[in-house]
DNA sequence: AAAATTACCATACAGATGTATGGTAATGTT
DNA sequence: AACATTACCATACATCTGTATGGTAATTTT
């Protein structure tokens, strides 16, 4: 049962994750500390305490980047979710991470990659099915037929992208929607970024 | 171009990864030197100098437990790859990992755990296709319904279990193959793990 | 109003850590 | 026969690292 944290804590929580999953290794005292300005060690190492209280790290007495990040102890970590997508019927996608949910963390992504768990069954044509989480990496730019995810009136889809001349087409796999037609400049959408990746957990469902 | 590893080289990036797959953190070289045996933390400095040459990883000078690895650039961690897994017509399995092959480091995983890549769509019943790749965990006890990778023969397939008495029965999901009905006590056939979660890279295949 | 919590700073210290340097032995290569 | 590579050991050292202890100030809870 996760205690709440407070700001600062969820922070560094947030930085150990981060620099695990971007560099490697976990940060040291000293790290943490001028990442967020602190001129002492020792404020860092109270909320440090305080987040092993809290159960969600473990420090090893004396080992240096000993942190381990406890939400893992079930194969899973944090990662913000933006919300969940809909190939045919766009579902709401909220503005910022709304909350800090367990995912799995899959596969080894940029830090700033996310994950989107599908709804519905307009993917299943390209084998993605409801459930199943696309790894989003907002750092590359599609190509044509690369599935996207794109934010279309404020709601996420997924669709397969293609550029001609001035316009996007967006195909979703069901044939039973039709193409989304949009300018190149339209400021009505943004692609987030391109799917590079679909994990499934088979853990508890039998299917 | 990765140049190639000695043994004692490949060992040693092979804990690396192992620890920071199971653990989270790199070791640091008293570390390292325990698990070896070494006396003396310098054996491993001069393997990890070899190893930083040969641009496996990357140290940090000074910084403790900051060895980077640097497959990972890549998203991508070596990983021992069992063999092929057919679901129908099984193939052959080898022995031992033929190879340390750069797979995708999906999901948190047992740092046991191994990656089989489908091959064949005898599993397409079940949304998982060819090109895919299962995650297996040698630590579970696989319950009714789960899709467990067997060893039969000498080689690898992907069945759903179900116990019935004594008796096994392997499931294929594409109707056509018959389930296979083998003795618990059975010597001919060996439950590997089970399948605990799907991984499809989109990277490269527009599908 | 008193007490607890949160957020920060400073100083001190033992021991862990990466690195430098020099050496031995076995094996393979030219 | 000379050289290079691999694999290991030992000693030494600056400094990084986690930890202990004590203190101030602001905010929230009781």
């Amino acid at each position: 049962m996760p205690q709440s944290l407070t700001e600062v804590q969820r922070k560094i929580l947030d930085f150990l994750i981060e620099e695990r999953t971007s560099r490697g290794i976990v940060p040291t005292l000293a790290e943490i500390a001028e990442k967020f300005g602190y001129r002492n060690r020792s404020t860092v190492q109270q909320h440090l305490e305080a987040l092993e209280k809290k159960g969600f790290i473990k420090r090893n007495p004396r080992l240096s980047r000993s942190i381990e990040i406890r939400l893992e102890d079930k194969y899973f970590i944090p990662r913000p979710v933006l919300g969940e997508v809909a190939a045919g019927n766009p579902l709401t996608i909220y503005p910022d991470a709304i909350d800090t949910v367990e995912l799995p963390s899959v596969a080894k992504m940029p830090g700033d990659s996310f994950l989107l768990r599908v709804k519905g069954d307009s993917m299943k044509d390209a084998y993605i099915f409801s459930g199943d989480f696309v790894i989003v990496n907002p750092n590359l730019n599609p190509v044509n037929g690369h599935f996207v995810v794109a934010i279309l009136d404020g709601a996420a889809v997924v669709k397969r992208f293609y550029k001609k001349g001035d316009q996007i087409e967006l195909h979703s796999e069901n044939p039973d929607y039709a193409p989304i037609i949009v300018d190149r400049k339209s400021h009505v959408f943004k692609i987030s970024g391109v799917v590079v990746g679909v994990y499934r957990s088979m853990e508890k469902k039998t299917l």
